[in-house]
Order: structure tokens, then C-alpha cells, then sequence
DNA sequence: TCCTTCTATAAGTGAACACTTATGTTATGC
DNA sequence: GCATAACATAAGTGTTCACTTATAGAAGGA
């Protein structure tokens, strides 16, 4: 029974921009750069100021990078989402938690058969 | 799409000492000052530090308190947890959503007729 | 009544943190 | 080679925040 899965998890959610940084990468890959198009339309900040939040997204296993030319292309990570999810399954309705197993269960077993299926190549999660 | 359902969830789940009372108080209901013992049990903390934390976690509709002379029982509050969940839903694995969203349906089902019956005597009304 | 218990609030303080500007690093183009 | 673009890191700073001690308030027992 682990305090909290991934290390810094809850931390990196605590704050806003970070959380914003994470529903900004919902919908998939984003350059950093777009990323701080995207916050600077709504608020005031800095290109250093989203690099560092990115940094703490990315130690808490929240996102990934994966560079591409001189560019850094950010991901959601399921590592720190499902830590973040697992530690709040505890507090669901008593009633729910046999059927969320359930619902685990089934998805792992579909996922794991389409990632073992070599056919789809680069699977872009849909928004 | 409101940026994060309740406010201040996030920030309040992102203290540790926070997440270790949420914890303690996963199994049930239990007075202020049991918390501040078990706590105390772990880490050097004060009576004051545990109640100001605990008021951060009810501000964010994470915990809610009971008066019963002159203790005070505190509960998980599942609005809290609930928004938490929600925000994170969306960064769920696709193929899980559809079996989750069904997961959720039947144990609201079964949870409101659960309610429905005016049998367990101290039945609080959720938010 | 007074006294004790349980909990919340007030006030002050040190540390963590999110921000800034400036600079470094890496890849591409001329 | 040099210049530029995209991004990360360094260094410094102000504010937030979690903590402390001290005190207030409410309920129960003598």
C-alpha cells in the first residue's frame, strides 16, 4: 500500500498551469512550442516558465517527450495518470469497485491483443 | 469543460499530509482527534497543522464533518473524489471508457436504491 | 459554577515554489 | 564556417504555504 504510486504525482496536478499542460495533451502529441502558444493565449507566461513545469510533469511520469529534429514532442504518460487514478480508486462507491476491476480487466485484455496486432502503426488516441 | 470540477481539489490532494488523512479516513469516519494521533504516530505534527489541513479538504469538498458533542467525525465526501476522478477520466486508455461509464451507471443505480431505503438509520445527504 | 477536553482560529516565521531574465545546448539552413 | 530556431537550464526574487506557539470557543463532568 504505497503512499502514492508515482513519486510527485498529486504534486505536479497541484498546479493549474500543470493541469492545463495536461489537458492541452489530451487530444494527443503536442510540440512544446504549440504548448506555450496555446497557454500565452490565455495567461501571461514565460517559454522558461513551461519548460519548467513540463520538467515536473515529466519526472512524475505524467508525460513522456520524444524528440523529433530540434523539436520536443510531448505525450500524455498513462504511468503517472493510472498512479493518479489507482490512488483515488480507494475513495470510489463500495458498490463500483468490483465492476472497475471488471472494466480494468476487460480493457488490459483488449489492449493488450491490439498492441500484440503490429497492424495500426502509429495509434493516435481520440480526443 | 471546466478546468478542474470542484476548486481546489487537486491543490488540497497535492500535500502528502493531506493525501496520508484522506487515507486514514478511507475506511470510515473518525474524529479530528484520532487523525492528529495517527499522524502523530508517523511524522512530528501539531494539533493546529492537522486542522488547518483538514479545513483545506473540506474548502475543497474532499471531506465533510459531523458534529457529535464535542468531537468532530470526519468522512471522506465523495463530491470531492468524485470531481478528482472525473478530471482524470479523460485520460483514461479509450477502450476502458465505455466500460467505466457503464460501471458508473450501475452503481449509481444501485447506491440511489440503497438510499432509497430509510433503513440504516444515519443516512447523510451527499451534495 | 469551575475545570477539563476537544477542536478551531490568530499571528508570526522559514522554506518551498513559481516566476522572471539571461544564457546554454542542440539541430537545421545558408 | 555562421546564423537562426526550438528548447532546456542557471540564477535570482517575490509570494505562497505549511508549520509553529498562543489563544479562543463549545460541550461535558465535578
Amino acid at each position: 500500500m504505497p503512499d502514492s504510486a508515482q513519486p510527485g504525482v498529486f504534486e505536479a496536478l497541484g498546479d493549474p498551469v500543470r493541469r492545463r499542460l495536461m489537458e492541452l495533451l489530451a487530444p494527443g502529441e503536442q510540440p512544446a512550442g504549440a504548448l506555450v502558444t496555446a497557454l500565452q493565449a490565455r495567461v501571461h507566461i514565460t517559454q522558461p516558465a513551461v519548460s519548467q513545469h513540463l520538467k515536473v510533469l515529466r519526472e512524475a511520469g505524467l508525460v513522456r517527450v520524444r524528440a523529433e529534429g530540434t523539436r520536443r514532442l510531448y505525450a500524455v504518460d498513462d504511468a503517472g495518470t493510472a498512479a493518479a487514478r489507482a490512488w483515488l480508486a480507494r475513495f470510489e462507491d463500495t458498490f463500483a469497485q468490483p465492476l472497475d476491476a471488471l472494466a480494468t480487466e476487460l480493457a488490459r485484455g483488449r489492449r493488450d491483443r491490439r498492441r500484440a496486432t503490429p497492424e495500426d502503426g502509429t495509434a493516435e488516441a481520440a480526443g
